[in-house]
DNA sequence: CTAAACATGTACCATCTGGTACATGCCTGC
DNA sequence: GCAGGCATGTACCAGATGGTACATGTTTAG
């Protein structure tokens, strides 16, 4: 085995289970013992409890990064059915777990528990920025974009928590629609998809 | 001092404690110290850990609920009022500290952490109920009302959580302002505000 | 073959946690 | 005045936790 595997398997491994189970009452016992292995050896790989949060983090926002660049990489035409297809994609129940993570974190760090609370610039912001410049592309008038993108990212975030809360598919679903239908007649559709060049 | 009353001052106190550190990593001797009593005199009132939190769950449960039947008692005319009142109301930085505890209650359950869990079940109908009524009352169409009130609590919550984390009060107020304006034309407005004396 | 770096395991420690037995004060009803 | 219930404090216990010293295998580079 490479050196680095272990440690890469153990993160990997870790990360599932923290998504189950969540992170705050995570004890390096026992999740060495579910993970086949001694709490000795997670403190020999990441140093410490804390040195393991890092890392769980660290890969958590990484791969919601990766998330981000598939909503602004979206082939659909309309505003409305980009936002239908990122939905669809993003309320699948196997995700469910990674989200359960990720709001957890988040409230961790609201709470400014380090070194979670370091998450806190980036976990609108992010966000805001691609979805703003999609939903200008698409159609949205600039004066209206940025906030339109943010009440977009609280949407899906308000409808995620009742989803993962209610598992109401369908009533989650109907009021995810009811958000489309409010504004896909109220913008002219995708404006060719012009990156302006005078800035 | 009447018999059950230090009970009561100290779950007050211990509810604005967690309110601002937090409830997960919450001990008995570190409260009992801020507090100015001892961990023995916590176990002896609310009979063990568990216990306390119970009795802070319920307590924030019942504010909660106190919460709903202020939104449901709102004078304004037309439902965009209402809503424009009811955000000037919940996004108040004081009560900043009470919603954090709210969300870290909800990820808490989501987690299926006992006693937390048993909130889960009221936590969107609770609200749905009251609010699919106001909405149908001031001019949302019946087919529409449920998964409309749906996404104003999902709103609602997505744009404290960014409220909550990124403080940027403008930000925030625009993008509610944003979801507002989205439906203020809608709607017919308020059926004269009728109570239905047939039931 | 060997030495060094890495991985893994065992055993132990100091600390903190929730819980509880026991004692003491304090107020109320008789 | 006194007896009983309630509030409060001290001291202790058993368990879990994170961390670490030490030892042993295992793989790789020379």
């Amino acid at each position: 085995m490479a050196p680095g595997d272990a440690r890469k398997q153990l993160l990997d491994d870790a990360i599932d289970h923290v998504a189950h189970h969540g992170l705050t009452d995570l004890s390096l016992r026992g999740l060495a013992a579910e993970l086949g292995t001694s709490h000795r050896m997670l403190s020999h790989h990441f140093g410490s409890k804390e040195g393991l949060w890092v890392a769980i983090i660290r890969e958590v926002e990484q791969r919601n990064r990766a998330a981000i660049s598939e909503v602004t990489a979206a082939p659909d035409a309309t505003l409305a059915d980009a936002m239908r297809s990122w939905w669809r994609h993003i309320s699948d129940p196997s995700l469910w777990p990674n989200e359960r993570l990720f709001f957890e974190v988040y409230v961790q760090a609201l709470l400014g528990r380090p070194p979670t609370s370091e998450l806190l610039d980036g976990i609108v912001d992010s966000w805001l920025d691609p979805a703003a410049e999609a939903a200008e592309a698409m159609g949205v008038p600039p004066g209206e974009a940025r906030a339109f993108a943010r009440l977009g990212v609280a949407v899906t975030r308000g409808l995620l928590l009742d989803l993962l809360a209610t598992k109401d598919r369908a009533g989650v679903d109907a009021a995810m629609e009811q958000w489309i239908a409010g504004f896909e007649g109220r913008f002219s559709g995708p404006t060719a998809a012009r990156v302006d060049p005078a800035g």
